[in-house]
RNA sequence: GCCGCGGUAGUAUAGCCUGGCCUAGUAUGCGGGCCUGUCAAGCCCGUGACCCGGGUUCAAAUCCCGGCCGCGGCGCCA
């Protein structure tokens, strides 16, 4: 009787809630072996759990034979009794009387039962392999739910999710970082960010949009965290008083994506990963950026006001406010205008400072947003401020020449996020198939 | 882009400083053998490597130069 793929039973299931003494089907991918004598046994994987398949050659010889010429990650089907097993992993298990080998997988180039024991470049090399690595499924689960709660977050507070156009005409922020591509037969680019374009959503008359999507960067960074190509959660309302809406948007949006990931995968996440987040933070501490200078000039990091925060001094800050407020994550706000871009409103008190802000979790900026500069005069002259030249925006100026209301928003990084809630090392984990300059294979 | 460190079996490493004792060690994997209750099974046997190019030297895994690749720091950023 062959084996119909159709009966097939996930392994969590029948390790839970299935009937003891009743024939079923599996199938997976075989994660060990264990060859002895007259009896082979199989642990078997899926993409809900692992269960143990025993195969006794008093049982069915074929099965035996072909159990014992097994090789690890080979994909095999599998028919038997599920019996109860004091001494099988999940406390039952299948003896089999039919087995059927899909797929045989020839001997695996990394060592796959535990990543940290290979290098992550060989990892990368080998992706579809390490993933088979449940601490490695884990981090897309997450990454997948965090983008889910978020999404579902925007939507449920009134914002319109919108696609915009990831090749562009012009650099979007002007000048460097950005890749250059080939559009038929003229330069075009990457969008290194969606801001533009969602800002026009707003003037358009949605009001509130958001998106998540690719960015690029043609940035050559050697860092633990940067990709040439990441994943963008950004969001921009209409009707704003001030920047401290967008703030609360920010920070109940990234609070709901840890909420939702802890919901669904806190066990696992505790089980993997020792330095992972294990509770969501409560309400976010702003301190200004001038604030900030001298808590930290106070902790003995030697900084200059009116810069911006380095890196040793955003990991810095994060350790202070951990310690002072209890919270791993922080609004620094009020950054200096001649560190931030455009198209950032500036404080009308003091125009050397503006109204806008990076969010930083555990030291490390996961979101910079901030109000939007909306009075075209503005707009112009502070292009020209910034040795932009007008002419390359005429599109975009000529949406504040029609109606555009008060509003602002902020893009956050989603690997960026998952590295710092798990506590990866290296952002490039959190990235399915990530780009740095030297990498673009697989 | 700048700076630092590195590249040895499929994987991870020892050896490199102080060249010859390296016929390159160890773990794991892989191949074979024994085993009816293992659980990253155990035991026995076997297998397999000095990134590429050039130079120094009687002699190079080891020293020098270049390239490629890897890791990290900075600047910058999400």
């Amino acid at each position: 009787m062959a084996i119909r793929l159709a009966e097939r039973r996930y392994i969590a299931e029948l390790l839970q809630n299935a009937k003891i003494g009743e024939k079923y089907v599996v199938a997976g991918w075989v994660d060990t072996i264990r060859v002895h004598g007259k009896l082979v046994f199989i642990v078997l994987r899926d993409r809900t759990g692992k269960m143990q398949l025993v195969v006794k050659k008093n049982v069915s010889e074929t099965a035996w034979r072909e159990a014992k010429k097994l090789s690890p990650e080979s994909v095999i089907g599998a028919r038997g009794t599920l019996v109860e097993s004091k001494a099988a992993l999940g406390g039952r298990e299948i003896v089999v009387e039919e087995l059927v080998v899909y797929s045989r997988a020839e001997p695996l180039p990394i060592d796959i039962k535990d990543p940290s024991k290979t290098t992550l470049a060989k990892r990368l090399d080998w992706r579809f392999l390490d993933l088979r690595h449940p601490r490695n499924q884990l981090i897309f689960l997450v990454e997948a739910e965090m983008a889910r709660a978020a999404r579902e977050f925007f939507h449920s507070n009134g914002f319109i999710e919108i696609y915009t156009s990831k090749i562009v005409g012009a650099a979007t922020e002007g000048g460097a970082e950005v890749f250059s591509i080939v559009y038929f037969d003229r330069p075009a680019f990457l969008a290194q960010s969606p801001q533009l374009y969602k800002q026009m959503g707003v003037i358009a008359g949605f009001e509130k949009v958001f998106e998540v999507g690719p960015a690029f960067r043609a940035e050559p960074h050697h860092t633990t965290r940067h990709l040439t190509e990441y994943t963008s959660v950004d969001f921009e309302m209409g009707f704003i008083d001030s920047y401290e809406d967008v703030m609360k948007v920010a920070e109940n949006a990234v609070l709901s994506m840890i909420r939702s990931a802890l919901g669904k995968y806190k066990d696992r996440v505790q089980e993997y990963f020792s330095d992972a987040l294990m509770e969501v933070p409560r309400t976010v501490p702003r301190i200004t950026i001038r604030e900030a200078y001298k808590l930290l000039r106070s902790a003995g990091v030697s900084i200059e006001e009116g810069e911006d925060l380095s890196s040793e001094a955003e990991r810095k800050l994060g350790e202070i406010v951990l310690k002072e407020y209890g919270s791993p994550l922080v609004f620094v706000t009020e950054y200096p205008w001649k560190v931030r871009p455009f198209y950032t409103m500036r404080k009308s008190d003091e125009p050397d400072w503006t109204y806008s802000f990076d969010l930083l979790f555990r030291g490390l900026e996961i979101a910079t947003g901030g109000q939007r500069e909306h009075r075209y005069e503005v707009l112009v002259s502070q292009l020209q401020e910034k040795g932009l030249n007008p002419k390359n925006f005429e599109w975009y100026l000529a949406m504040f020449r029609y109606g555009a209301p008060p509003h602002g928003g902020a893009g956050i990084g989603l690997e960026r996020v998952v590295m710092q809630f798990l506590g990866l090392g290296n952002i490039r984990e959190a990235r399915l198939l990530p780009r740095d300059p030297e990498r673009l294979v697989p």
